[in-house]
DNA sequence: GTCTATATTGAGATAGAC
DNA sequence: GTCTATCTCAATATAGAC
């Protein structure tokens, strides 16, 4: 208890930026203790492993993205309307997130290779069939092109939302919720119709 | 000199699989000698390091790229059919170096932090460019939307692209070529105007 | 050119004093 | 709750025989 937030929060927060900025795999614990201002070892007084620190960070990412786009889907019958909120629900959960997401998607393939991170794969799927089942909607409403196949398009949205973050940090000038947007704007109306 | 390929190729070849399926940090030099045939320090008579296979890969498909992006630009000036022919050349280039193209995209972070992978970071840019100044010029001659920023467009187009790999891994019954495909037709049809 | 054997290093993690 | 000190292990890479 000190600083005003409790030590084990600095350490997830800490523990993220070095995690998104430079990778899994490449940080080590040494390099975490160092930046929160505690020897490496003491970080086992609050965390099991690193393992456990970078799921902790993942899952409260991963947790609130399900429930929203839950949520969106739920409240919204119409189809393309659905998706924009999902759309904007998305690129919300993400500017809260930033450093878990970009840990997500530079380092999926490592945390695919670790069996604690199968739930949160699992989320990510059910988040994924969120946005196809509402892009079917809208395919089978007429107002979404035939040719878009909703399954292919749910992956191309959700990734390049992701992406944002990433390309909003190398495109100066341009932030993250403009990159966003453009991003929705370019994707709804390429699937529509007409 | 056998099985009709020389080692060396076969070691590239391998080892690219094998990056591509579990990532280059985890994949171990143990592991690429076990999938060759070979005990782990025989691949050192071919190459110097883990790294420099690793860079061997991914410069062979970066150059490749590069080439055909700059040849494109080169030798189409209407910008709507150039950016057409950018996306034919490029899901066209990472048909034949899948493997390096998986590695770039999921170990990004990873070979940041190498210096050896500085120049082909120098040829990913001038790649990023060409396509911003193929829709820049789109642009300026009224067939692309304004709101559309040319460098932005560029990181979605290439990223979407990329990324059509992964995607269509996961969703079944559907080819790469079709994806990709698919991915150009909604992102053209996105960043035109009317 | 491939092997056996091993050097070397750096990482995650632990034990126990304070 | 943090430190000192260290264990353990796995990974890259090397030396030298065959």
């Amino acid at each position: 208890m000190k600083d005003g937030v409790d030590r084990r929060s600095r350490i997830l927060t800490t523990a993220g930026e070095l995690f998104a900025a430079r990778g899994v795999q490449t940080t080590t614990v040494r390099e975490i203790g160092d930046a929160v201002g505690v020897l490496s070892g003491s970080l086992y007084h609050y965390f099991d492993s690193k393992e456990e620190i970078v799921l902790e960070i993942v899952s409260a990412f991963i947790g609130e993205l399900r429930d929203r786009s839950l949520s969106v889907a739920a409240s919204t019958s119409e189809p393309v309307s659905c998706l924009r909120e999902l759309f904007a629900a998305t690129t919300d959960v993400l500017l809260a997130h930033q450093d878990a997401c970009l840990i997500y998607q530079n380092d999926a393939t490592c945390l695919n290779t670790w069996p604690g991170f199968r739930p949160l794969a699992d989320q990510m799927r059910e988040i994924h069939l969120i946005w196809a089942g509402v892009v079917e909607d809208g395919v089978e409403a007429g107002h979404i092109r035939v040719e878009v196949d909703p399954s292919l398009f749910a992956y191309l949205a959700i990734d390049s939302i992701c992406d944002s973050l990433n390309w909003s940090r190398s495109v100066d000038g341009v932030g993250f919720a403009t990159v966003a947007n453009i991003c929705t704007e370019v994707l709804l109306s390429g699937c529509l119709n007409q």
